[in-house]
DNA sequence: CTAGCTGCAAAGCGTTTGCACGATG
DNA sequence: CATCGTGCAAACGCTTTGCAGCTAG
């Protein structure tokens, strides 16, 4: 209940107040295993405080952004995901046949994100990729055809 | 005007129709610098052939997604772009705070998505990347602050 | 001729915003 | 008690869809 009282301080030093939603929303995407739309947070805050409206789960995340306590992904399918930061780096192969989800580890993306700066001078958000294709099952199946 | 048979070709053996409208969007596609969003293509259009409707341009973009002769990127910005596949593959840098975009060699990106199947299995479709990050001239500001 | 494409209009979806009330610090 | 956050409802922008008529092959 209090694993979060790091991020209240931070959010309180910063001028923003504390409420019951984003308490809430906080702990939503804290312990989310990954990825959630604002829709899955909306469900999430409403089974435990059923008169949060979805625009302050909107605003509360456009805040959060700002602070970069969270990142944005848009996985293609219309709607933007949300995840914490601090979480173990890593990112997400999506197949276009199946879409399913896998998980890339940090250290694929880290050499990258390190060669283009050197390279280029662009300092890369490498927070977290979507990345799409095909994988492996579906490779397979689509290789026999 | 008939730089675009070999296109014309491909969609006729697929059993599409090719009508002035497609030409139109096609023709939009192939010669634009880079990525177009719907409204672009639209706009485009639009100024040769005032009748084109933007569920048109959406529908033709569908067919030639369904294709793979367009790659459809989420820039971030809500709405998506698309862009011809078979120009030389590039990637999108953009920075989070000027919005400005620099374009990225795809060696970067081609080892990325060798390891990546060769280890995981996981073909990507590296047609197009958009990087988020901060560019040299933001970052160097942001550093001074 | 007939499958497929078009324009139009309307709906759908995720997201944002204006406003008055309520809660926080 | 001033400020900021909230819920509500309505608007928004991009995208999709139903439909009747038209057109390419």
């Amino acid at each position: 209940m209090s694993c979060e009282s790091e991020t209240i301080d931070v959010l309180r030093e910063s001028g923003h107040k504390m409420t019951p939603q984003r308490m809430m929303i906080l702990t939503s995407l804290r312990h989310a295993s990954g990825h959630l739309s604002a829709a899955d947070i909306f469900e999430q805050v409403k089974a435990a405080y059923p008169y949060v409206d979805i625009s302050t789960v909107y605003r509360t995340l456009t805040v959060l952004k700002e602070m970069r306590l969270i990142s944005e992904t848009h996985m293609g399918g219309g709607d933007a995901t949300f995840e914490w930061v601090a979480s173990e780096r890593h990112h997400h192969l999506i197949c276009r046949h199946c879409n399913g989800v896998t998980l890339l580890d940090h250290t694929y993306l880290e050499k990258l994100g390190s060669q283009i700066e050197r390279e280029v001078g662009f300092h890369a958000d490498i927070d977290h990729f979507a990345i799409f294709g095909l994988c492996a099952d579906c490779k397979r199946e689509t290789a026999s055809n």
